[in-house]
DNA sequence: GTGTGTGCAAAAGGTTTGCAAGAAA
DNA sequence: TTTCTTGCAAACCTTTTGCACACAC
C-alpha cells in the first residue's frame, strides 16, 4: 500500500505542491487495490463522507484537472451530463452498461486488432477510445 | 431532394405529429447532400439565422431527443460540455480533432476487424463506438 | 517573502421542467 | 374534444471564475 510520503514525493516531482487537500484526494483515488471510475461529485462525496474532509468543490476540480494533466488520471469519452474519470491510465477501453450507467474496464487485449486504415493529412493519432454499449439481454432496445 | 410532405409522412409513421416546428427542423437537418454533426446550439442558430425561424429552445431539445429516440439521429459519445448529434445513423466512427474540436466521420470499413473477445454475462452489445483523437503532427501533446 | 493553492460565493453554460396556451388528430 | 406539442421562464446541475486569505517553499 502506498504511503502518504510517497504521494507527496510524487506530487513534488511533477511540480505540484503536496498540500493537505491534494494528499487527501490521493488517498481516496489511489489507496486502493483496484482502479475505478468516478465523477467529481462521487469524489467530493467520498471525501466528505468517508474521510470527513470538506474540501472546496473548486479545489476538487482544480486537483482532478491537475492530476489529469500530469497523467495520473484519464478522462473517459462518454456522452453524459457529467465528466467521468478513470484511475486506470493504461491503454484500455470501456463497456458502458446502459441499464445501470456503469462503466466496466475492457482490456486492450480483449479487442482484436484495432487498425485504423485511414489517416487525416497532417494529423497524428493521439488515442483510440472504444466504448461498447451493453444492456441486459431481454432489455427492450429503445 | 426530400420534400416536406415526405418528412410529414415519415414523422406520422413513427408516431410524431408533423408540426410546423418539427418540419422546419427536418429541413435544416435532413435536406442536405452530406450528413453532419451538430450541437443543439448550432441547430438553434441555423434555424434562427438561415430560416429566420425562432423556435423555442425547449422545443428544439424536445425534437432532437424525439428524433434520436426514433433513430433519425445518433448522439456521439464524446467528452464535452455539450452534446453532439449526428445525422449519419449508420454504423461508423469518428476522428476528433483536438486542435479544432472538429468531428470527422470514419467509415466502419476504415477500421480493421473490431472483434470484442470478451462479453459481460447477461448483457448484449448494443453498439461499439470508436473515437480517434487526432492533433496536428507538430502539436505539443498536452 | 514570493508564488502557488484554497475556499467561498457568484456566474456561466447547457439542459430540463412545469404549466398554460395552442395545434393536430 | 382529446391528446400531443409548444413556448416561456424558472430551476437545475455541472463546471468555471474572481478574489482574498492561507500555505508551501
Amino acid at each position: 500500500m502506498i504511503k502518504n510520503v510517497e504521494f507527496a514525493e510524487k506530487l513534488r516531482t511533477s511540480g505540484l505542491r503536496p498540500t493537505k487537500q491534494r494528499l487527501k484526494i490521493c488517498e481516496v483515488l489511489f489507496k486502493r487495490d483496484k482502479t475505478f471510475h468516478f465523477t467529481i461529485n462521487d469524489l467530493a462525496k467520498s471525501l466528505s463522507e468517508k474521510l470527513n474532509e470538506k474540501i472546496s468543490l473548486a479545489t476538487v476540480y482544480n486537483t482532478v484537472h491537475a492530476f489529469k494533466q500530469k497523467g495520473y488520471l484519464k478522462e473517459i469519452s462518454i456522452n453524459s451530463d457529467k465528466s467521468y474519470f478513470d484511475t486506470n491510465t493504461s491503454t484500455h477501453h470501456h463497456f458502458f452498461d446502459e441499464d445501470t450507467n456503469e462503466l466496466i474496464d475492457c482490456d486492450e487485449k480483449d479487442i482484436d486488432c484495432i487498425n485504423i486504415k485511414r489517416n487525416v493529412p497532417g494529423k497524428k493519432i493521439n488515442s483510440v477510445e472504444i466504448l461498447i454499449k451493453i444492456a441486459s439481454d431481454n432489455h427492450n432496445q429503445n
